[in-house]
Formats: C-alpha cells, structure tokens, sequence
DNA sequence: ATGGTGAGTTTGAATTTCCTACTCACCGGT
DNA sequence: ACCGGTGAGTAGGAAATTCAAACTCACCAT
C-alpha cells in the first residue's frame, strides 16, 4: 500500500499575508469601505437620513443597512438622534468626522462623471457658493498646485516596509 | 380546519428598491468599491505591480486578488504589461483612469491619518514637489477656494429625483 | 377595529470570501 | 537529468456575508 507523501507546501505561495502594509488608506477602507456605507455618508450629507430613505435611496436591503448604521455610529461617523418622541422616530446625521469625508465622495463623483458616462449626463450637478459647478480639484494646501501623479513621492515610515514592499526578505 | 390568511404583505415596507439613486459615486464604487480593489490601486500607484507582491502587502487572498485584476483591466484602471518574455511575467500598471484615481486615495488616507489615529503615527507620509508633505485639500477649480460642505449644494438632474428622494409617491 | 407608517429584526436561501493546496512554465545548480 | 525555487495564477470545499421577503412593535388616523 502507497499514500501519498505530504510535500510540504511550497514556502513561496503563502496565502495572504497576516501582515499587510500598514496604510491609512487600508484603514479608513476596512471602516467606510463596506458595501453601501459611503452611499449612507452620501444620503446623509444631502440631508436625507431616515431609516426609509436611506432604504430606498439607497437600495440597500434593511438588515444590511441596519448593520452599516450601526458600525458608522460606533464609529463616531455618523450620529443618530430623534427627529420625534412619541412615536419614536430615528435620523442619522453626520457628524464632524463624517463630514469630512464629503472630500472622498466628491472626487470619487468627479472620477464617475468623468470615466462612467459619455457626454454629459450627470445624474447630479453640485453647485459651489462661488456661483460654478463644482469641479473639485485636489491640491497641496501648502503651495496650493493641483497635485499630479509625477509630483509626489511617497515616504513609508513603518519599520521593514519601503514604497516597495517588505525589506527583501 | 382553518388556514392561515396570507396578510398581503405590508406594502410600505419592502426590500430594497431595485432603482436607487442614479449616482456616479453608486457607480464608482460598483466598479472599484469592492474588497481590496482600491488597495490593489494604491500599490500599482507605488509602482508595485506584481501579483506576489500585491498579495503580500496587501493581504489579500489570491483568487480573490486575481478576480479583481481582472475586472480592474477589463474595466480600463489597469493594463497587464509583460514585463519579461521566456519566462512570461506580467506587471499590472494604472492607466489614465487609474491614476486619475490617485485623489481619491489621497483624501481617504489624509482621512484616515486625521481619525484613525492619534498624534503622528502616520505609516505613510507623502512629499510633494513644493518641498513640503502633501496636505490634500479639495479646492474648488474655479475659485480655488477649499470646497466646504456648507458652501456646496447638490442638484440631481434625474427626473423624479430631488435631493431628498423620489418625489412623493 | 382596521389600516398605515417608521424603524428595524428574523429566517432561510443564494453568493462571496477565505484557506490550503495544486498547477504550469521556466530557470539555476549539480 | 533531476531537484528545488519562483511567478502567476487555478481548484475545491468550508466559513462568512448578503439578499429577499416577511414579521414585529409602537404609534397614529379613520
């Protein structure tokens, strides 16, 4: 009678690493990165925060969305506070932090209007106070120069890790 | 004998609608919102765009991680590029669109840097041309003033579509 | 008493993810 | 010629998530 010998596992291909490159992009993704939470930070910052809404502007089944809500409280994202007592009634409202992630949704909507769609059919136009479409721009808050691709170097501070990856092992 | 009536099911609540907002942010995230896809970009932005190495630092599992390659070239953010014939090895680079992305990365991780965590243990810190560190700020192309959520307002351009929803039904 | 609304919860089936291992093509040393 | 190693994935089954539809509970209006 044979068996077949174990041959250890190949040392190369591991599966994923338990150790992945420090980042905060990595982090802020493991928290509003989830499916449909960045659509509940957008309906929430157009003002539209019932339970309901959100369901239906959304399309987000209700239990999902309930988990979502929930995390993005937790997470100080988001608050929930009652438009109403008696009947009880709930609406999420962003909070400082969350806010300030209006940033991300409008250059991710500037991305999609731009790559998504042929010509010109935005399905939603945002206005700045200055009286223009709103043609968001990143720039260094420094020299105030849009920032382009070939004008930035990134620097890795984590011990082991360079833009690279890990130090050769 | 009696039978249960089936009570027509509830007809405010239902599951999630099948049209939800007509939004470029929805569509952007269905195409590079899914788990590790905007890591993979982050790490072709480092210049970093081999399959192993894009497991490791990423941590992400390898079938997972091939799927997503995929639908990221098939959908125009990245381009495979032999980068060596006999033995063939292939490299996944950012195209325009990819890299038009880059912002999105940038204000999510300056995000991540200002929430998630406390002083200075940034893992990553970003240098820009100017001499400083890259502080991205989202500008308003037209006047250049830093866009604030206050000084935006939105308007859904979809027939039936306000801000605050499908106009009562 | 009946029906309706807001804000969820429950339940079971359908999808995805995850992990571990496996493949294929090639190279380099002995 | 054989052995071990690397890069770039694929395969298969268990585990975790999502989904759709219905159900709950508290309250109000008729």
């Amino acid at each position: 009678m044979s068996w077949k010998i174990k041959p250890s596992p190949r040392l190369g291909a591991m599966a994923a690493t338990k150790d992945p490159r420090p980042c905060s992009i990595a982090d802020a993704l493991a928290l509003v990165g989830e499916k449909y939470s960045l659509l509940v930070l957008r309906e929430v910052c157009l003002g539209n925060g019932r339970f309901d809404q959100l369901v239906r502007n959304i399309g987000a089944p209700r239990d999902i969305l309930a988990t979502r809500l929930r995390r993005l409280v937790d997470a100080g994202i988001l608050t929930r506070c009652a438009y109403s007592e008696r009947p009880q009634r709930f609406e999420y409202r962003p909070t400082r932090a969350g806010l300030e992630l209006e940033p991300v949704l409008m250059t991710l909507m500037a991305w999609g209007d731009r790559h998504l769609r042929k010509d010109d059919d935005r399905p939603m136009v945002i206005e700045h106070i200055c009286g223009n479409e709103l043609l968001p721009v990143v720039t260094c808050s420094v020299c105030g120069d849009e920032v382009r691709h070939e004008d930035v170097s990134a620097h890795p501070q984590a011990p082991g890790w360079t833009v690279a990856g890990p130090t050769a092992a």
